[in-house]
DNA sequence: TTTATTTGACCTTG
DNA sequence: CAAGGTCAAATAAA
C-alpha cells in the first residue's frame, strides 16, 4: 500500500486515512511477530496491549474519516457543522413547546427517512448483558407487537457532546431461557470508548491457542459500574423481568480463544465499520487469528452474534 | 444540584 | 392506520 499509488487528487483527510491504515497494518505486522511467541507476550504484555489499543484506535480514527466524508457524498472537514444531516441538527432546547417542535420534525423528514433506510445494524443475541465498552443512554422504552416484553433504547452518552450517533436497542426474548436481543444501530464516532484491558495468557501445551481476556476498565475502578453498565440499570417494574442480581465481573468479562482453524467468522464480520461492530467482535479482530467467543456470563452461554442489513456504500474498501 | 431514567406524545414508515 | 422510533418534560436517583 504504498502511498504513491493513491491519486494525488485525494482530499486531505482521505490521505489521512490512509495513512491511518499503513500505520494499523506497521503494527499489526508487529503483532504476528509476537503471536508466535508466548514468552515474548508474557514479558512485555504492556508493550502488546499498547499496539492492540494503538491499532483500534486507528480504525476508529480512519473510519470516522471515512464515514464523515462518504455521508455527504463529497470531501469535507468532518468538524464542519453544516454537513451534519437533519437528525442531528437539532439541540436540545431548541423547542420550549410541543408546537414548535412538530414544526421543525416535519421540515426534517428527509432526514428522519435517511436516518431509517440508511443505517446499518449489528443484532447480538445473549444470555446476559455484554459490557461493549460504551456507554449507553436510555430514551425510550417501547411495547413491542407479539412481544411480552418491551424494548429499550440507548443512545451513546456523548450523542450531545461529540454528537456520536450510535444507538442500540435491547429486547428480552420470549424464551425459556433469560436471552436479549440486542441491536446496534450505526458506529460510534465518539472517543469515549472505555479501553478493555486485555490479558494475554500464554497457549495451553494441549491446545495451539492463545487465551486472550478482556476485562473492561469498570472491573478496574471502584464505584464505575454504573456508568458503564447503564444498560443493566432497567427497570422490573416494566421493562425486564428481574434476572436476580447480575455478577459484574462475570458479565464484564470475555474470554477469547484463538484458534486455528476456521475463518468464516472474521470473513463475515471483517467488512462491518469497526466502531459499529459490538466489542465482542471489535477486539477479537485485532490478532491475525479468528475467535469463538465464549461469554463467560453467570449463566455460561454462548453469545452468538449476526449482522443485518449490511450497507457498505459508506466504505469503500 | 446535577445527572439519569421514565413515560406519554409526537413523528415516520409501510 | 398501526407499529415502531424518538423527543423531552417530569420524576427519580446520586
Amino acid at each position: 500500500m504504498e502511498s504513491s499509488s493513491w491519486p494525488e487528487s485525494l482530499p486531505s483527510n482521505w490521505i489521512k486515512a490512509i495513512q491511518e491504515l499503513k500505520d494499523g497494518h506497521i503494527l499489526t505486522d508487529k503483532l504476528r511477530e509476537v503471536h508466535g511467541r508466548p514468552e515474548k507476550i508474557e514479558s512485555d504484555l504492556e508493550a502488546v496491549n499498547n499496539v492492540v489499543i494503538q491499532i483500534l484506535g486507528m480504525f476508529d480514527s480512519t473510519l470516522s474519516i471515512l464515514r464523515s466524508s462518504s455521508l455527504n457524498g463529497s470531501h469535507h472537514n468532518p468538524n464542519d457543522m453544516r454537513f451534519i444531516n437533519h437528525w442531528d441538527a437539532k439541540k436540545p432546547g431548541d423547542f420550549g413547546e410541543r408546537t414548535k417542535r412538530t414544526t421543525t420534525r416535519l421540515n426534517t423528514k428527509i432526514g428522519w427517512k435517511k436516518k431509517r433506510t440508511n443505517i446499518s445494524t449489528v443484532t447480538q443475541i445473549t444470555s446476559s448483558f455484554i459490557d461493549d465498552g460504551y456507554a449507553w443512554r436510555k430514551y425510550g422504552q417501547k411495547v413491542i407487537l407479539n412481544s411480552k416484553y418491551q424494548r429499550n433504547y440507548y443512545r451513546c452518552s456523548y450523542k450531545l457532546e461529540q454528537g456520536c450517533q450510535a444507538t442500540k436497542q435491547v429486547q428480552m426474548i420470549d424464551d425459556e431461557l433469560p436471552k436479549y436481543k440486542i441491536t446496534y444501530c450505526g458506529h460510534h464516532t465518539c472517543n469515549n470508548l472505555q479501553r478493555s484491558q486485555i490479558v494475554v495468557e500464554a497457549p495451553s501445551p494441549s491446545d495451539n491457542s492463545v487465551l486472550i481476556s478482556f476485562k473492561t476498565n469498570a472491573l478496574m475502578e471502584n464505584n464505575k459500574v454504573g456508568t458503564c453498565f447503564s444498560t443493566v440499570k432497567h427497570t422490573h417494574k416494566e421493562g425486564f423481568p428481574s434476572l436476580g442480581r447480575l455478577n459484574y465481573e462475570h458479565v464484564s468479562s470475555f474470554d477469547y480463544h484463538s484458534s486455528c482453524g476456521s475463518n468464516a467468522g472474521l470473513s463475515q464480520v471483517s467488512p462491518e465499520p469497526m466502531s459499529m461492530i459490538p466489542r465482542l467482535y471489535c477486539e477479537g479482530m485485532v490478532l491475525p487469528r479468528v475467535f469463538r467467543s465464549t461469554c463467560s456470563s453467570t449463566h455460561g452461554y454462548m453469545s452468538d452474534a449476526k449482522i443485518e442489513n449490511h450497507d457498505y456504500s459508506d466504505f469503500h474498501f
